[in-house]
DNA sequence: ATGCTCGTACGATACTCATCGTAGTACGGC
DNA sequence: GCCGTACTACGATGAGTATCGTACGAGCAT
């Protein structure tokens, strides 16, 4: 074995590591919202490459990194994929409601837009 | 010399143009995320002269244009101030309790920090 | 072992942004 | 008219970030 140590081990803060800031900053680019809320709705532990986004592979490791950085998903390798799962409880501790908030917020706003352009 | 009709109109996002993506950015930022908590506090419109943040004027200004901008405070001339109110009615209308989570969440993550550190 | 799939690492690039200093404009009082 | 106060505009700068392409590493199936 070898290869140094546990070789797939990744980084992720601690409860009291987690800054409001940074979650926010997180949730505040499309790509990665898109991601919370694909997440919050299967309420389950999902692969990276179930994800349908519009950018690279490179850049969805990227969004991923910055949601787990922010404290926002919790990543864990099975296999070959990667699982990533929402912090719901951590989240939930520190800022009660913000999370069902902003997810009710992202679905009212797509809904808006569905609602403004289509038919 | 005339000044030109309304010679400082300021430019604000209609209630239907702001996104939650744009407000979530605006408020990912300490400084801002500290002029809105005490905007909310006073629940008055404030001169930008009444915050006392540790950046020049030059930098508040940006701020307070970032936070126009996105929607999520309203700004307007009295004489050489300008005072600068929340919108919190648009912003309840479009993201129903949205601002009042994260406010309730700035304060409980300053609590946990005073806390931690002080006496 | 060979190859396939999933995801990472690294380098590059272009863009955004937080910050500042200086110079300027608008308004109100003297 | 003149000056001070309040804020803005502009330019610069350094840091961060969203994006990509290519090359690599880890695990699974055959």
């Amino acid at each position: 074995m070898s290869t140094a140590a546990s070789p797939r081990a990744l980084e992720h803060p601690t409860r009291d590591q987690i800054g409001l800031e940074g979650v926010l900053h997180a949730l505040s680019d499309a790509v990665r919202l898109r991601i919370v809320r694909d997440l919050a709705r299967e309420d389950d532990a999902l692969s990276c490459s179930y994800f349908d986004l519009p950018v690279t592979k490179s850049t969805t490791t990227h969004h991923f990194r910055v949601l787990r950085e922010s404290g926002v998903i919790r990543q864990m390798y099975q296999g070959t994929a990667k699982l990533n799962a929402l912090r719901k409880d951590d989240l939930d501790a520190l800022f009660p409601g913000l999370l069902d908030t902003v997810l009710t917020a992202a679905e009212a706003q797509a809904g808006r837009r569905d609602g403004a352009e289509g038919v």
